[in-house]
DNA sequence: TTATTAATCCGAAACGTTTCGGATCGCTTT
DNA sequence: AAAGCGATCCGAAACGTTTCGGATTAATAA
């Protein structure tokens, strides 16, 4: 392996030198740092990222914990965060670790990470409200970034996308076409994503002067087909009214309410009227819905990038503040949902 | 943060002795290994990994890289690999890196870890014959683990799972029962699990005095439900003698078939038997298909273990040539497979 | 001419560990 | 009494970087 120390001999520069020529510091000579770059390149020089670590404090190595029983959703979708996430980071020359934990000792583990201090930074998914990683993280100054907001005044940067809005927007067509019982089938009520949806839901129902029902909303803790499927038929045979329109926290619950929908033999978007919102996952394509589903669209895979480059610019130091990114979704109507004539 | 430095000034005893008595060396006093023992917990001592990685060469990262496109399998797969590895590394205090890489570039990516020479091992999945991936690696003398077996005589340690055993009592079974017209829908031809069943599939024939039929063997790049569908149905529709028993390479490639014999009217396993093998993914259970489906059974969450204590062994120095283990699968008999009658 | 300044460079210390090569001391052998 | 030995300890160097605080030189300003 070679050091600078091997480039500094070859070229009779000191060691000091090839350092901040490498570090791209002003105070040395356009001449000299050609020479060195080059030097570099021809010995394949790789700088030794734990002698880095043990001067400058950065290890290069940014981490994320989930619980092993995968939480809110599904193994897909983790992966497809997973994913994003190491090639985002390597663009900045961060080595992504993993850590699966027992779901009752996550806060354990990340004790244990901060105490080792090995880690540059952590990337947190599904806020909480009072969120104790969070907190636990900021309490040791540790640099986080959060995904989906959570309510405490603590300091961190947040990506999420516009989930007061997106909702708004889906119930705000389902009004407009005629809709008037209008269902919501959604995740983990506790979680910050649904906190934002529920408030849209019942301000959109109240705008449209329509009293809020709570048998026409359910919440689950895994956002599954099997969830969509089991409370789209409880609430079309609970006895009173059926719903007429259904809004989905993700495409899984859609699929699961398209499969009750045919065993009931109720038509989409004929008899009922179905919206989503959309991840974007690869497996569950919106377009190939039959029929074709409405959705309001963030892919997750978009998120990645905001979610590093945000941790990046925290870790080198930047102020809190400036650190927010709101994505938008993008709302796009299909043949999933039609205006609603009450056959009376 | 505490040093050896901080416990070393607290007990008026050398940094070295310190040191010496936290890694178990023989030549420091009982008595004093407890008094430095008590005062490391006391300052809730942790070692520096990077001072330590500088000094040993040891970094206490391993890591896996793997194709964005996500080679043979699902998402789910992955993942279900991927979180059993990082908690067994945990158990090693091993942090458990992970790299998504363009799958035209994975070799140099590779490339890059090397020479940054951060990673004490690699673990390698689905093994080709020729694996670029494992005589790079071997080459520049970074361990891995293989997962699958390769046919380079490369010296590395190696976990599998018996594949052409498994395919053996697979055909075993239906032959017993008197299927004639055996069908084998597997992944990708070139990789080292299918290279093995099939060997195993045409020595069963051979064993039972059936010709190999071309038509009845298809393979595909990836194992999904839809491999299973369209292979099954074309098997079913090209006009010469239908096959009346399956094998697939896992479940999921069973439950296209399932499908698909629904949509052609067959019944299982009346008019066709099918076996799989199963990785005993949560999402597919075997047990939960409706007929609960026969298969050959080899957790891949049990593959985690052996996979990071070859490894870690390896990395520890051990020869190499004890380093080789390969794990039985189950054979379990269900609903989906039953004896041959010709209807003739 | 002398003092100032800007542009370049460098020596040495520091980060926290491990480890090599002794040193010390009290006992046992010769 | 001298030599040898085992048990226990320690000083100092080394790993490869970064960075602090100058040092050197030549050009510019006074």
């Amino acid at each position: 392996m070679t050091t600078l120390k091997d480039i500094s001999r070859k070229l009779s520069i000191s060691v000091t030198t090839v350092s901040r020529a490498l570090n791209g510091y002003s105070d040395v000579n356009e001449e000299t740092r050609k020479r060195i770059h080059q030097a570099a390149v021809e010995l394949n020089y790789r700088p030794n990222q734990f002698a880095r670590k043990l001067v400058t404090g950065r290890s290069g190595l940014a981490a994320m914990v989930l619980p092993d029983d995968f939480g809110i959703t599904t193994r897909e979708i983790w992966f497809e965060i997973l994913a994003g996430l190491s090639v985002e980071f390597a663009k900045h020359d961060i080595d992504f670790v993993l850590k699966v934990s027992p779901t009752n000792q996550i806060i354990n583990t990340y004790q244990r990470l901060i105490e080792r201090n090995a880690m540059d930074g952590f990337v947190v998914i599904a806020a909480l409200p009072k969120d104790e990683r969070v907190s636990l993280l900021a309490r040791n100054d540790v640099p986080l970034v959060l995904h989906g907001r959570s309510e405490q005044v603590v300091e961190c940067p947040v990506f999420d996308i516009n989930n007061y809005e997106l909702m708004l927007q889906s119930m705000q067509h389902l009004l407009e076409i005629g809709h008037k019982r209008i269902a919501f089938i959604g995740g983990p009520a506790n979680h910050g994503f649904m906190i934002d949806r529920t408030r849209a839901y019942r301000s959109a129902l109240a705008s449209g002067g329509i009293p809020f029902n709570p048998d026409y909303i359910a919440c689950g803790e895994r956002m599954t087909e099997e969830l969509g499927m089991v409370n789209s038929i409880r609430m079309c045979r609970s006895g009173g009214e059926e719903p007429t329109a259904f809004v989905c926290a993700n495409t899984m619950i859609a699929k699961g309410i398209y499969s009750a929908m045919q065993v009931l033999g109720r038509n989409i978007p004929e008899d009922v009227s179905v919206v989503a919102h959309d991840d974007a996952l690869p497996e569950y394509r919106a377009v190939d819905f039959r029929p074709a589903l409405t959705v309001t669209r963030a892919p997750l895979r978009d998120s990645s990038r905001p979610l590093v480059d945000l941790l990046v610019r925290r870790i080198r130091g930047e102020a809190v503040e400036s650190l927010t990114e709101i994505q938008e979704a993008e709302f796009i109507v299909r043949a999933s949902t039609s205006s609603f004539k009450s056959i009376a």
